[in-house]
DNA sequence: GTCTATAAGGTGATAGAC
DNA sequence: GTCTATCACCTTATAGAC
């Protein structure tokens, strides 16, 4: 009766180990290709065990990706309403680049698999979509040209550079990384028509 | 004896047809999750008759992303050896931008399941990693910091915005797309040391 | 919390008739 | 070129003992 769910005793341990093997396999084999099996054997039990803590591989998928979708969500939404400036451009996209650089360990397993993480989040895939449109819209500004929308996403997918280094901050640090990219984000969006 | 390999007669109908199921499908649903029997069954054939012109699903999607990996092979082969300059740089960013809206219909299959992608690639695969990483560090320029090699890859990620818009040229031209796109790479070099 | 054992079903691939 | 029939394998998931 000691540790349920919120003690962080013995018994939340396996929970979080299963996460980093999962986290892990994910990044390096992909989704589809690994097995419970295989998690169950890194960590060093059996696949019934595993369907003990995580009920579900789809599961084991959304608590490693929620997170991530969560932080972006709210980025997002932050635009809802808001009127556009230049400066408050540059201050969407650097929560944005935030969000990314915060889980870029995730990102690898978001961009090799994307079919099944998409599949994972079926239910809030049409808001999560649907945001993220909006939120490139505004991007684009007041009166956007089609030039100005394929500049937002491009300005977008600048900042996915942030994965092509790896998950360690050893050559390049969280802030070096911010101010490099949000640089090369602006530099894009400078090209807009407004 | 008529339609062998050259002749384009009826037999090659059905080849050309998987073909263009299987990317529909793996686009859509993705590599992993589509089974040949649905491709077999999108076509009006069975998975035997399947396996008599592709061997394996690896095969399959080896013709479907092999073209692309080609050209893309070929650009970055282009600068081996070829001294930096400011106006080759725009000249090889531009062969780049041109093989992306070329091959743009694949281009969600090789995003959404790009394991299974590599997978299929494995023998190549070294080479292609190795001189997309040549690429990027020729277009970083001489002498690089890691700020500009940062960029650089920015840059390349910024191209690939190609892909936010359909496969149909209804929105936007390919010109349009990259003339567009184009600037907004070189927006992202130009923010380069040198 | 972890185990063994097993169910139920789909997968890629092959053999051989037509 | 296409079919029917089948194989061997692996998967996710569950039941129930310890």
């Amino acid at each position: 009766m000691r540790d349920e769910s919120g003690a962080p005793g013995r018994a939340r341990d396996t929970k979080a180990e299963i996460h980093r093997a999962a986290l892990e396999l994910f990044s390096s084999r992909g989704y589809e290709k690994t097995s419970l099996r295989e998690i169950a054997e890194q960590v060093g039990i059996t696949k019934a065990s595993l369907y003990y803590h995580y009920s579900s591989k789809q599961e084991l998928l959304q608590a490693i990706v929620g997170t991530f979708f969560d932080d972006a969500k709210r980025v997002f939404e932050q635009t809802d309403g808001l009127e556009w400036s230049p400066e408050r451009e540059l201050e969407v996209l650097g929560a944005y680049l935030d969000v990314v650089i915060k889980h870029r360990a995730t990102g690898p397993t978001v961009l090799r698999d994307l079919t099944a993480v998409l599949a994972a989040f079926d239910d809030q895939l049409g808001d999560l979509i649907d945001q993220s449109r909006r939120f490139q819209l505004w991007l684009a500004g007041p009166n956007p040209t089609i030039a100005d929308r394929l500049l937002a996403a491009a300005a977008v997918e600048a900042i996915g550079a942030v994965l092509s280094v790896g998950p360690d901050p050893s050559e390049v640090s969280d802030e070096d990384l911010h101010t490099i990219l949000l640089e090369a984000a602006a530099a894009v969006l400078s090209r807009k028509t407004n």
